[in-house]
Formats: C-alpha cells, structure tokens, sequence
RNA sequence: GUGAGUGUAGCUCAGUGGUAGAGCUCCGGAUUGUGGAUCCGGCUGUCGCGGGUUCGAUCCCCGUCACUCACCCCA
C-alpha cells in the first residue's frame, strides 16, 4: 500500500505546523493592524463561478469534481475547488454587498488548488494569504496594501526584499507606443514579464516568434535597456530611481494614458522615500498573467528566488462579472509556501519554535504512583506549564531518554523517598542539574521559556 | 500538456547477470533511582509494479506507475 500522500498534496508534521501557524500569526496580527477582517469561504465552488476568470491556462488547471449520479460516467462536473481567494471574495461581495462596509477590508488565509505539475516551491494544494480592499478607486487603497505587504516581511526578517509596480493601463500604453496592435498585446505582456527571468535575447526571440514586429520589440527593449541602466546609476536611491522612471515613461507615452501614468505617480508619492517605500521599485516590464487585473500589479521579489513570494493588482471588473455593476477592488496575495521555503533555506525561524512539545516531563515511578504523578502533572499544568506524562511505569533511564529524545528540558521524578518526604525532584535535561523541593516550588523551579 | 532523470531496509544511499550491503534511526544490554557520549548485540527488504530476454534478472529490454527537476503557467 503506497501511503504517500496525494501527489502535490503534503502532510505537514508537528514542526511544519509549528512554522506555518508562525508564520500565519504575524500575517494575520500585521493584517488586523490595518483594519482587515478575516474572511473564510468554502473549499468548494460552483464551477461556473470559477471558469472564464483565470485565462485560457487557468481553466485548464481548476480541480474539477464530478457530478454525482451520471457525471461519474460522462465526465460532467458541476464542482470545482477553488483556484484562488480573489475570485471567491469577488463572489462573496456581490452576494452580500447590502450587509458589507462600503469599504470592505478583508484577509484570508486558506489552501486553494491547482491541478499543476508540482515542482520546487509549486504545490497542488497551498495556502495563500490574501489581503484586498473593496470598494475605492483610490490610490491610498495600492499604497496601504504594499505597506502591509512590507509590514510582514520586515516582521518575519526579511531585509532585501523588492515590491516591484506596473500598470496595466501603462503596459497597454507602450505596446501602443510600439506599434502592437491590440490583438498581439497579450502575447507581448507574457513575453515582457520574462526580461529579468531570460534577458534582453530571450525576450526578443519571443517576442519574434509571437509575432511581434522588429521595429516595435527593439524600441520596447531599448527602452528597458536605459531603465535598468537609470537603476544601476541610482542604486542608493530607489526613490528617484522611481521618479527617473516615472518620466522617461511619460516621454515613452508622448502624453498617453496620463490616468495610469498618474495612479503610478500617486503610490510613488504616498509610500514616500522611508520604509515600506524604500522597498518600491517601478518595474515597466512587470506583466502578471492573470487576465482579470485591470490597473496597478504588483510582485514581491526576493534574491535566489526564480518565483515571486506573492502578487496582486487591481481589479475593477471582476466584481461586476457577479453584480452586474462594477465594483473597484484591489489586492495582494502572499505565499506561503514560499515565504516558508526562503525563511527554511535561511534559517530564519525564531528559536523559540524549538520542538519541545512540553516544559516538563512527569515520570512514573511505579503503577502504584501513577495516580499520584497525573496529581502532580494537574498541579503543574494549574500553574500554567505544559506537561507531558510518560504513559507507562518503565525503567527511569528509558523515561529520561525519551523525554531527552524529545527535548523536553525538564522531568520530575517522585521516588518512594520523595513521596515519604513530600518532595518532588526536579531535574534540568540541559545542564543536568537537580534538586529536591517541596511540592509547591516545582514549576516555580522549572520557569517557563518563551 | 511537453522533456529529462531517479525508484534497493523506517531514512540517506552503495552494489552485482548467479538468492543483497553500509551509515543513521529503532530495539536490547553494559547501567534494577538518571538521558545525551562510548562500547557490545539485534530486527527489518515482494530490490516500485507488470511483462519479455536468459539455465538464472535487483541488474539487460519493453510497458506502466510514482517521485524529482525543467518548460508552460503560477504563489
């Protein structure tokens, strides 16, 4: 019997656990430090709330679940799990639109699922951690988003991480500036996004091969050669970089899509030159695949990362799509995984989140002692600690191995010299202290780590 | 969906056309009121699965499944 789980599917072990819900917790603390609520929906959709909204390549990749009855012979699915927690939230805010804030403000931190080939870093079942605003067009909406982005990086220990920003509406504006028609845009932006990944060559063999014009390719990347030339020259400082940017695309666009160019202007300005902003990088060749993404995107990048650590955008018509009438919408997703992949490679887990699954081991001297020892392990979990009970009467050096073994730092042993004397000896696992004391001064003496 | 690589003990892996090994883990003992270190002893395998070639296949061939990596796409 093959007992691995399901491929791309991982069982996450008491030390995973332990990680991920750290992990979880500063996202969902720095997250509510800006107003978010929590928000769940279910695992499972109707199919056709998720269908159409991904691309052609989303489609592909949904779970499906077959209809009950005739769908386990002809195939038919009505089911699907979700894909994402934009489009769910999308759904949930047309169905409860009447009760919701005007401004609703929401995070969620769930598994989706994808029906991907799994490989580093890429997972069929992962959790993401959205964070989105409903319901303002403004730009403070962008600004806030990648402050909290930032927040948790910096929480967790990050230091070199990049928030990469672009426009669609800018993207749009120069493929019109070099000459693509709108019916190759598409193809274009998958290729553009590809720079930093296979380099200027890379980028324009693709963009021959989708049909995109030489004369076109070659001024985009010209382009492109002379912002990340402007980005070498203002290193130090990623504000004017910014700003440097900011104008030669305005030149670029000859005085197009000055509401894009302008919403661009105004996330520079409100994250300003210190923190969150320090981290801002304007990035025109940044594209994102998800066709529902209307106006600013964003990526979070890290060195020695191929993927991004999560991504987001504006999306003013997915909301409509359910309605009817549209709703603005904005919003980041953070990965899990890949957040914790990095942090594992780096060793940036606090040390507090050691494996010691208790404070104290309570030992059992004989089966006549044992109600004596639960007692006593009763006592000290009154007293706040956390304490495991060896389960069975054993040899002492057996009950000291395991309890070492597990790294728990502390046991008690009750002899029949320490129940005549009303004494409980104490032993530190660490230093290989230890003391008899009375009854009352056993967790004192033990303390509490952490 | 496309391409490549790997499947041998619980784990990491060696190995050979003639009935399979190491290290670690685990268990027992040295040590019947004391763990980590050391020493001694011990357990474990349909060699992924199915077929073919062969006197004989874990090894060679074909198929299949699983995993890993890359592409596509994405977190």
């Amino acid at each position: 019997m093959n007992t691995n789980p399901a491929r791309g599917m991982r069982d996450f072990l008491p030390e995973d656990v332990r990680r991920r819900q750290y992990v979880i917790g500063v996202i969902a603390d720095v997250y509510q430090q800006y107003g978010f609520e929590p928000l769940e929906t279910p695992a499972v959709e109707n199919i056709e709330t998720l269908l159409g909204k991904y691309g052609e390549e989303g489609d592909r990749l949904i779970f499906k679940i077959l209809k009950r009855g005739e769908g386990a012979e002809t195939g038919q699915a009505d089911l699907a799990l979700r894909y994402d927690l934009t489009v769910p939230l999308a759904r949930v805010v047309a169905e409860y639109r009447a009760t919701l804030p005007k401004f609703f403000k929401r995070y969620q931190v769930q598994p989706v699922w994808r029906a991907d080939r799994p490989q580093k870093g890429r997972f069929r079942e992962f959790y993401q951690c959205d964070v989105d605003a409903i319901g303002s067009r403004s730009m403070i909406v962008e600004a806030e988003l990648l402050s909290a982005a930032g927040d948790v990086l910096s929480r967790l220990g990050f230091t070199s991480y990049t928030l990469r920003l672009n426009h669609r509406g800018v993207l749009a504006g120069m493929l019109d500036a070099a000459g693509v028609p709108a019916s190759l845009q598409g193809e274009a932006l998958v290729a553009l996004d590809k720079l930093d990944k296979v380099g200027r060559e890379g980028v324009a063999a693709e963009l021959a091969q989708r049909g995109v014009p030489d004369a076109g390719a070659g001024m985009l990347l010209e382009f492109f050669s002379s912002v990340a030339a402007a980005q070498r020259d203002a290193k130090a400082d990623p504000t004017a970089f910014n700003r440097d940017v900011l104008d030669r695309l305005e030149a670029l666009l000859g005085g197009a899509r000055p509401d894009a160019l302008g919403e661009l202007r105004d996330v520079v300005r409100l994250l300003g030159p210190g923190g969150t902003g320090a981290h801002l990088r304007l990035d025109p060749s940044l594209a994102r695949g998800l066709s529902y993404y209307t106006g600013a995107i964003f990526e979070i990048a890290v060195p020695d990362l191929a993927g991004s650590l999560g991504g987001g955008g504006r999306y003013d018509n997915l909301i409509g799509m359910f309605l009817g009438s549209e709703v603005p919408a904005c919003g980041i997703s953070l990965g899990l995984e890949r957040i914790l992949v990095v942090m594992g490679e780096r060793g940036m887990f606090p040390d507090n989140l050691g494996k010691a699954p208790a404070d104290v081991m309570v030992t059992i001297w004989n089966l006549d002692a044992v109600p004596d020892a639960l007692r006593l392990a009763a006592e000290l979990r009154s007293a706040g600690l956390r304490v495991e009970v060896y389960p069975e009467a054993d040899k002492l050096g057996k009950q000291f191995k395991y309890a070492s073994s597990r790294a728990i730092p502390h046991v008690t042993v009750v002899g029949d010299d320490e129940a005549a004397a009303g004494l409980v000896t104490v032993k530190d696992l660490a230093t290989g202290e230890q003391r008899r004391v009375a009854r009352g001064d056993v967790a004192g003496v033990i303390g509490r780590p952490g």
